[in-house]
DNA sequence: AAACCTCACAACCGCCAATAC
DNA sequence: AGTATTGGCGGTTGTGAGGTT
């Protein structure tokens, strides 16, 4: 079945030949592409519009970089997927002159095979549930049972501390663990989230301030980064304040070592607000603050909740918000039923 | 030399959101 | 407001070159 801009033309299908690109080169160069449906008539190609569109788009543009991909690019792509996953327009956004298709192409008949032979998993970038079932890491005065390598586990504490009794972590489970040392420093303590559009990590520091950096994980930093400080979220029963002023999303740009953060500007320096009520499972109400920033027009959402203590944090979409998260205890004081990871402290 | 296999990459398909009418 | 069209995307298939048997 076609598409509806050629169902009803007969078109040609199949490979390009020579003269077609040139009449196709010759239309855009001179004219412009315009609205794709009318190019194959203006230029005088029997194709329907799509096919135009996307041989323009893959292999006649003359911005494209054309051979093999380099070992920066190849870098570039595992990090970039570690965190957006089959998002290969966006992937493609970093990788001047490339685009998605061969990015694509370029992960399922190359990089996929590297990953595996290297036994991670190229969906999580985790390791090989065969290679690391129940293993269990012992350090400092944590024990860490970890069920399964499955990309989505709980920290479940039973310390006496109030607050954060339990936190969800996703993707950002280090497929390196067995190497990690725990460097656990409860003045200065880390929590690292992260979602498929962005990934922010939180300080506490001396005053019980919290100072929120917005970054991605960078391949040769996952081991240090990915279980980083487990411990920290027992101590953000005293965080008084999360104030997010940037983050990472899909239109961050990779800067070689990390995605940059967007920074959000308040309209006039005022946020707009409007308040709102989110029902949860469990029927747990928490008030949202629709904010909006004048970066680029979209909506921001910063979730306020306030049980015996604030806590702030900001979504580009409400329906990006991950509820999960929010009911995993970060802000609930809920204890998690999943204990794939305990506390020994 | 021919048949078969593998692989990279080009192209298509179907879905969805945005836009036009 | 509802429908049709278009553009964009990710998944899948087709194609042909090169290697192997």
């Amino acid at each position: 079945m076609g598409h509806h801009c050629c169902s009803k033309q007969k078109v040609k299908r199949g490979l390009w030949s020579p003269e077609e690109d040139e009449k196709l080169m010759r239309h855009i160069s001179t004219q412009g592409h315009g609205c794709w449906s009318s190019v194959p008539r203006l230029a005088g190609l029997q194709r329907c519009g799509k096919s135009c569109r996307l041989r323009w788009i893959n292999y006649l543009r003359p911005d494209l970089r054309r051979g093999s991909f380099s070992e920066q690019e190849e870098r570039t792509i595992i990090d970039i997927h570690r965190i957006l996953g089959n998002r290969w327009a966006q992937i493609a956004k970093h990788l001047p002159g490339r685009t998605d298709n061969e990015v694509k192409n370029f992960w399922n008949s190359c990089i996929k095979k590297k990953l595996i032979a290297q036994g991670l998993d190229p969906n999580t970038h985790n390791l090989l549930k065969n290679k690391s079932n129940n293993s269990t890491k012992k350090s400092n005065n944590y024990t860490h049972h970890i069920q399964d390598s499955t990309s989505i586990f709980t920290i479940d504490h039973t310390s006496t501390n109030k607050g954060i009794t339990s936190m969800d972590l996703k993707s950002t489970f280090s497929p390196y663990c067995d190497n990690i040392t725990y460097n656990h420093t409860p003045i200065v303590p880390n929590i690292e989230y992260q979602n498929p559009t962005f990934a922010w990590s939180e300080q506490i520091n001396h005053n019980n301030t919290v100072i929120t950096t917005l970054q991605s994980q960078t391949s040769d930093q996952r081991t240090r980064d990915s279980l980083l400080d487990f411990t920290s979220c027992c101590l953000m029963e005293n965080a008084a304040n999360i104030n997010v002023s940037s983050y990472i999303n899909e239109n961050s740009m990779w800067n070689g070592t990390g995605l940059e953060p967007t920074t959000l500007n308040p309209i006039n320096g005022q946020e707009e607000q409007e308040m709102q009520v989110v029902q949860l499972q469990g029927d747990q109400e928490f008030p949202i603050i629709k904010t909006k920033f004048c970066d680029d027009q979209e909506d921001v959402y910063k979730v306020v909740h306030d049980h015996d203590q604030t806590v702030e944090k900001t979504f580009n979409d409400s329906s990006n918000f991950d509820f999960e998260f929010m009911d995993s205890g970060l802000y609930t004081n809920v204890n998690s039923s999943m204990d794939q990871l305990s506390w020994d402290c």
